[in-house]
DNA sequence: TTGTAAGCGTTATCAT
DNA sequence: ATGATAACGCTTACAA
């Protein structure tokens, strides 16, 4: 463990920058020598000291991402996607999760900087001006994903208002008249990353204005299967589709539904949102809206990388593509 | 970006060494100058830098994780795991995901020696001497998860050939009289981590020897639910249950179920092995193995790190206990 | 073709 | 209480 370029120098008789020279292929040196270190490295299994390197060219090619947790399928999807590119652009990728507090996350942010991470990726639960103001004094490129931050800041996000605008539209096209919108409590803002579902929320109210016809009310809390109950004693009188912001929710509802010979479309409609992989072993096919994670991947590493290696880095904003998923629950 | 100490300790006109004890509240610094030097610190948002410590202490305080890819959900779940386990003990971690080639495999993990990482967690798909050998020069602690490579490697594991016993018991406790077992192709040695299923394999096939009235047909190939036509045409012939080495063969297959009005477990059983958390939104509830993988993670992490902390590292085989979970479908 | 020497930002030892 | 100096293992001018 730990052989150094000085011993091959020492065991080869000549001076480290030559050995350094024959290590990395460069020219000036003489064949003869060449050959022997190769060999004498190669006998000795030397292996560079990327932590010394580092200290030096200032350069570790690594990457950090900082997020929650792995509950969240989608995130886990993205999380490999991530991986995948940022490994393809020559770049290692260091995981860091923090649970649910907001304090946690800066350290972990924190002590990525100081391991000179290059750039962090991160899907963030803080927010607020200091936040803000934390993240630019790093001094390190910052990319967010989901959750928006600042202008300062390159975010990379879906439109999940007009997203949700538009399953409002795709539920009263269908000719219901009550919508039951199922969301993670509101006030769970700093233990948990709800950017996304107050986003949702925003849009469903939006569109709903334009649909005077449609009566609307909405379930914030941890234990919105038991909270539906007086949605579903009502069934019979409005006809009444429920959409969850976030498919999980609807496969617990789905669950409760088949245990009590509820039936999907039939009784009730149910929609929900990201399209998570497991989707597909579901039946009926749940209907949702559906990201392109590898998308998101690509461009939130693509844009880190071009804020790490591009002269000038302008902070965008960028909004990727998002499709409804017409299935069979609505 | 790069405060360092002797721009601090210019700044208070001090050495460096001083502005050291201060910043480390380590004794033998006049009042006067411990603050002052703090002050000047959080001024400039001093950060120690972390590579230069590192090159010098000769501890990163980062352990790596080399696995396939993240489309294993258990996989998924034992990586959170170790990373909460990580952190807990004051350990970073670093994921590589290598696709499914052995070289790639290698590649990570020399990098992550490279990178001065303190102990790596592998899953291993290469395996033979030239591995072991490999994983034994790197002069770094290893710790195999799930699959084994060497005696000289602690490997954490659960009895799969046991388990796999275990099923047949129950199946055949139930009054089937032919089990079909369903399992990649065993071909694919070299791509793909398939140690685990050749034990279950092992195990049914030992076991199976004792229930002389119990036939036995394997289907090991990637268009298993196809090929699985021959035995749903005879289902009314004989009692049959499908046992899946992987919960995701069960969950494709009882998708097909469904689609063809195939009853579980009245017209065949199914069984699966793994006990991935989303088999709790599928009805009926698949019959499986669970192993607990917080268990498996907390044991990993911990035998690395006494590996890498303590004085002589014995190499161990750790056999975790699993469990079978008699549910719905058998 | 080869070597010397300074530097990256810490830590640790030994003086003063 | 404070400082000088060497060391960690590498890179990179600049000489010879």
């Amino acid at each position: 463990m730990g052989v150094t370029v000085n011993e091959i120098a020492k065991i080869c008789g000549v001076s480290r920058t030559t050995v350094l020279r024959a290590l990395n292929n460069q020219s000036r040196v003489s064949d003869r020598t060449r050959r022997q270190v190769l060999e004498v490295a190669k006998e000795l299994g030397y292996r560079p000291n990327l932590l010394a390197r580092s200290l030096n060219t200032g350069r570790t090619m690594t990457l950090g991402i900082v997020a929650i947790n792995m509950d969240n399928l989608i995130f886990v999807q993205t999380l490999s996607a991530i991986n995948t590119e940022a490994q393809r652009k020559g770049y290692s990728l260091n995981i860091a999760l923090h649970g649910q507090s907001s304090e946690a996350e800066m350290q972990r942010i924190r002590d990525f900087t100081d391991r000179r991470m290059e750039g962090i990726l991160l899907s963030p639960i803080s927010k607020g001006p200091e936040f803000e103001q934390f993240l630019l004094s790093l001094g390190t490129p910052v990319v967010c994903i989901g959750n928006y931050v600042s202008d300062q800041i390159s975010t990379v996000m879906i439109d999940e208002e007009l997203a949700a605008r538009e399953a409002v539209r795709l539920i009263a096209s269908k000719g219901y008249r009550r919508i039951v919108f199922v969301c993670p409590p509101l006030a769970y803002e700093s233990q948990q990353n709800i950017y996304s579902h107050i986003q949702r929320k925003h849009g469903l109210e939006a569109e709903l204005a334009l649909h005077p016809g449609l009566s609307y009310q909405i379930i914030a809390a941890d234990d919105y299967v038991q909270q539906l109950s007086p949605v579903l004693a009502t069934l019979g009188d409005v006809r009444t589709a429920i959409l969850c912001s976030g498919d999980i929710y609807a496969l617990n509802i789905m669950r409760y539904f088949k245990a009590h010979k509820i039936k999907t479309p039939r009784d009730v409609g149910i929609m929900g949102f990201d399209n998570i992989s497991i989707l597909e072993y579901i039946v009926p096919r749940l209907t949702t809206v559906s990201t392109n994670v590898e998308n998101v991947a690509v461009v939130a590493v693509n844009e880190l990388i071009s804020q790490i290696e591009g002269d000038q880095a302008v902070a965008k904003k960028i909004v990727l593509p998002h499709k409804i998923l017409d299935m069979e629950t609505l």
